[in-house]
DNA sequence: CACCCCTTTAGAAAACGTTTTCAGTTATAT
DNA sequence: ATATAACTGAAAACGTTTTCTAAAGGGGTG
């Protein structure tokens, strides 16, 4: 069927070893032999077969990367990254999506090695996976890097996202442009929820102000959305937006969305009567009215950097790391400025 | 290194070949040789390297997906039902991202290829690329189906959505419920926007009214709803909103956010004064404030489809076919009910 | 009962398409 | 002349599946 080294060989007249020779160009070949190898390349339309290469050489030139969900516009633009970087430097990707399953997540790790991937990248892992050992177990088998979740103590190779700094810096810049009283919402449990929240608590008795938290039920985007909206209406009668509270920061774009629904419903002007500042900056955030106030994780160039690493634990060996990705405030119309 | 078929051989005391037939089930073993076998598979914890199975049995158990963009919540879900289809039959999915580039796309294809994928599927082909001929000796390889995209008298395999049908639903409700004039916005270019297009124009013809065509300028997510908020902003001083015109179609639910976050700014009150009803039904048509009435193309019934279709012809041969997949329209609280 | 034929079961070896090791030949430099 | 470098090929290796060959067992026939 196809045309293999054999075929390359005879029409150029020397044997498979020169021919893998002058295609990998690791080891001296006359000049003039090289040449006619090449012609009968070029003739023949001859590729190597990888899976035959793979087999021998224990290298795929692919990596794996498993996350949660992909219908998440966040998790979306992470692997955008991944992809492009993976790409650039020709490996290709396997997808793999777990719905936030641990277990889920276990056999896409296991099934990537049986695959014999050679590196894989785990976005937002669960963390009982990351506290049971299990990585620690795999990471001898074939490097594996984490993009953000539960990173403390943990012997593993994360690329995060500088939460804490954006958030503070959000924090401060409502209560430089005069919010005293700031509503802090966010989602039933996460790591990166409870370290939120412990430096919104911080900051609020610093300001001596009043601690407002709202736990919004988790779900998929639009129950993200739909859910936070409900919250912040069934609040409305007890709390009154606008006068008691001012301002609202929130744990991602989605909640702040879901927010700015529920003023835009209940008549509030935003940000002429309340401010709101979202997370993330994902790309809904650009699509409301008015357009959202968020943090900056730059997804994609945690993407990047992850694969980035992944490639270089491939080449030269692996070493657990953690590398930091700085977030920014960036000011559009749902505060003031 | 890893655990081989010869360990497993060695440990059952039997030749490598009875430990293939244990475990392809292809060839009588006889029952204690079999049990004896299968001792010591789960001793060593066995698993058979898929790579020398893909050298000899000429099948990868991967199928390839290209696809013009990820950050796109409309080709986002069509892989997300690939990938769930796909991973449900045990087959693993390579992701490449073209960026909408009728190169990157066809250099994908190729890729895939040559990495011997047993199928591929392709989201939204470049017209030029299906018109070119170029997948119809590629098809004599590997099977490979479309999900959308120009379809015409080409004998390649298809699932497309029926848009035809929701759309002429759309607009039959907006007339039914007391719309006369209404606008049409598209994208610049593309066989699905010129196919709206000539519906949009048979249709107020028919009902004879006034036509009114929008034409926005293409672009990521983000400024195709930034784009056609500014066309509707820009023709909002020639036109009156709400009065010479009630009501207005969209060929996307991001040019429909677009008008809704015009409309927003405008003070026209959707949908009392001013019905929209956008076309995907992506998720972001749940997010806005109101929600979006919309025409459900069902795109992760799409990916599914399109995956089963590619899975059979993997297994039975290929034969070029289309399949249509039904639209529904779906009425929220952008217009009138 | 001996013989033959067929079925069941099993292994040796070839095949898949590469890379790499080993051995060897020729050319070049000292 | 000799050591070294440049160049080449045969064969082993990677880990499977599959083909080919064959032994053992069972049942029917003369």
């Amino acid at each position: 069927m196809a045309v293999t080294i054999n075929d390359v060989a005879k029409e150029a007249g020397v044997s498979i070893t020169t021919v893998s020779r002058v295609i990998n160009g690791n080891y001296p070949v006359k000049q003039e032999t090289r040449q006619r190898v090449e012609e009968a390349i070029k003739k023949l339309n001859f590729q190597p077969n990888p899976i035959a290469r793979s087999l021998v050489c224990r290298k795929t030139n692919s990596i794996g990367i498993v996350v949660p969900s992909i219908t998440n516009m966040y998790f979306t633009e992470v692997v955008d990254g991944i992809e492009k970087y993976a790409r650039m430097n020709s490996y290709d990707i396997f997808l793999n999506i777990t719905n936030g399953d641990a277990k889920a997540e276990i056999n896409a790790v296991n099934k990537f090695i049986e695959r014999y991937v050679d590196g894989i990248i785990v976005v937002d892992p669960q963390t009982e996976n990351i506290l049971s050992g299990f990585y620690n177990e795999i990471v001898n088998t074939v490097p594996v890097v984490f993009v953000n979740g539960y990173h403390q103590e943990i012997d593993l190779s994360f690329v995060i996202s500088n939460e804490e700094n954006g958030f503070k810096n959000a924090l401060k810049h409502l209560n430089k442009t005069g919010h005293k009283n700031i509503i802090f919402v966010r989602g039933e449990s996460s790591y990166s929820y409870d370290l939120k929240e412990n430096i919104y608590k911080k900051f609020i008795k610093n300001i001596g102000s009043r601690e407002y938290i709202l736990t919004v039920n988790a779900g998929n985007s639009i129950e993200v959305v739909e859910n936070t909206k409900k919250a912040i209406l069934s609040i409305s009668s007890e709390i009154k937006l606008g006068e008691d509270f001012t301002a609202l920061i929130a744990c991602n774009d989605l909640m702040a969305t879901g927010v700015l629904n529920a003023c835009l419903e209940l008549g509030i002007k935003v940000p002429d009567e309340f401010s709101i500042i979202g997370f993330d900056n994902i790309i809904l955030s650009q699509m409301t009215t008015p357009k959202l106030s968020t943090v900056d994780q730059n997804m994609k160039k945690l993407g990047e950097k992850s694969a980035e690493m992944l490639l270089n634990y491939i080449e030269s060996g692996y070493e657990a790391d953690k590398v930091l990705i700085n977030t920014k405030l960036v000011l559009r119309e749902s505060c003031r400025l």
